[in-house]
DNA sequence: ACCTGAACACCGTTCAAGT
DNA sequence: ACCTGAACACCGTTCAAGT
């Protein structure tokens, strides 16, 4: 049984090297100047032509995908775990507060996930992580449900998006820690009476 | 009684006629390709050069704000009528909706607002139109509190940020008409019991 | 097989020269 | 007073030439 990351036939040193420092330079690029900083700059800071970035990753989602790789899989773990609390409207809480900083991480990021699922492209390297998600919250929510934690007639889907809105404001800066979670609170309990 | 857009000084033709080319193609543009559509065409297709689109607005901020000043007052006179609403709750809903409306004009119309909003700057010509809406929407809660239609603890400008998110969302276009109003839903009733 | 970096196309923005 | 458009800086992306 032989690991995702290491192909049957050996590859060159200076690519494996190349890769890994391209995708550690990206992630403090995005984490500085948001998703859409320059490729062209993270090429030159990594030591590569911009020509060795896109023969890695042919686009921006695509190192994009790579670089949150490591974090999509520690959430999707997370997801695991909070499956096993007995309090389903609370493990839902949770989750929608995961998903809620996971796309925080980087200024703009939950921009090219709401176009991967407009694109509804299975190519594109972020549908994944977004079905994935978007399973888990129905998982979630069906669960809250069952146990009369949660309304009817809403998808996962739904509050997967919420989620993401509040994401998108949190990482642009316009939205203070109080009024996140102020807002969280009109998404369970709505303004209305 | 003088209007605005009529200074005392005279102006010369060809500046009133470049002027208002620049605003017509530019909201064609915007419509067509979002708010960040290229400026070098719109200039281009106005058949003016890229100075004088730059002369008569600075920045790109600007000319968006120039495009919306209609549809701005149009809004903030609907305001205005529904304030007049028996039904405060009702006026209330109603008010969310036209803003959601105002920021799903263009793709992209809510980043540069939320950004405004985070500036600070008195001077973002953006800036006038978040403090209007703003102050409408506190005005709308407000009633609404009072007549026992909203909870308390909610702040006028988190309904506005509301509003602008679900307008975001509709503008990437990964979000049709039915999830558009089951977030709506949410938003007024929440999804916990 | 992989990398390099010049080259192309495009855009935002400025400003010296024109009228 | 205003307009023009060349010019500069920057970026994404490709690809012929190298190793």
């Amino acid at each position: 049984m032989s690991s995702a990351q290491s192909p049957a036939r050996k590859q060159r040193a200076d690519v494996v090297r190349n890769r890994a420092k391209i995708l550690e330079v990206a992630q403090n690029h995005f984490f500085a100047g948001g998703v859409g900083t320059s490729l062209e700059a993270v090429a030159k800071d990594a030591g590569v032509g911009p020509g060795t970035l896109y023969r890695h990753f042919p686009n921006r989602d695509a190192l994009l995908a790579s670089v949150l790789e490591l974090r999509r899989t520690d959430l999707v773990e997370l997801g695991q775990r909070l499956g096993d609390l007995d309090d389903t409207g609370e493990a839902l809480r949770q989750w929608l507060l995961a998903v809620e900083d996971y796309f925080s991480l980087y200024i703009g990021l939950s921009e090219p996930h709401l176009s991967a699922i407009r694109e509804q492209d299975p190519n594109n390297p972020l549908a994944r992580t977004c079905d994935d998600l978007i399973s888990a919250t129905s998982d979630f929510l069906l669960a809250a449900q069952r146990d009369g934690h949660a309304r009817e007639g809403i998808l996962g889907r739904d509050l997967f998006l919420a989620a993401n809105s509040l994401a998108w404001m949190r990482s642009t800066g316009a939205v203070d820690e109080a009024t996140t979670v102020r807002l969280r609170g009109v998404l369970e309990n709505g303004y209305g009476i």
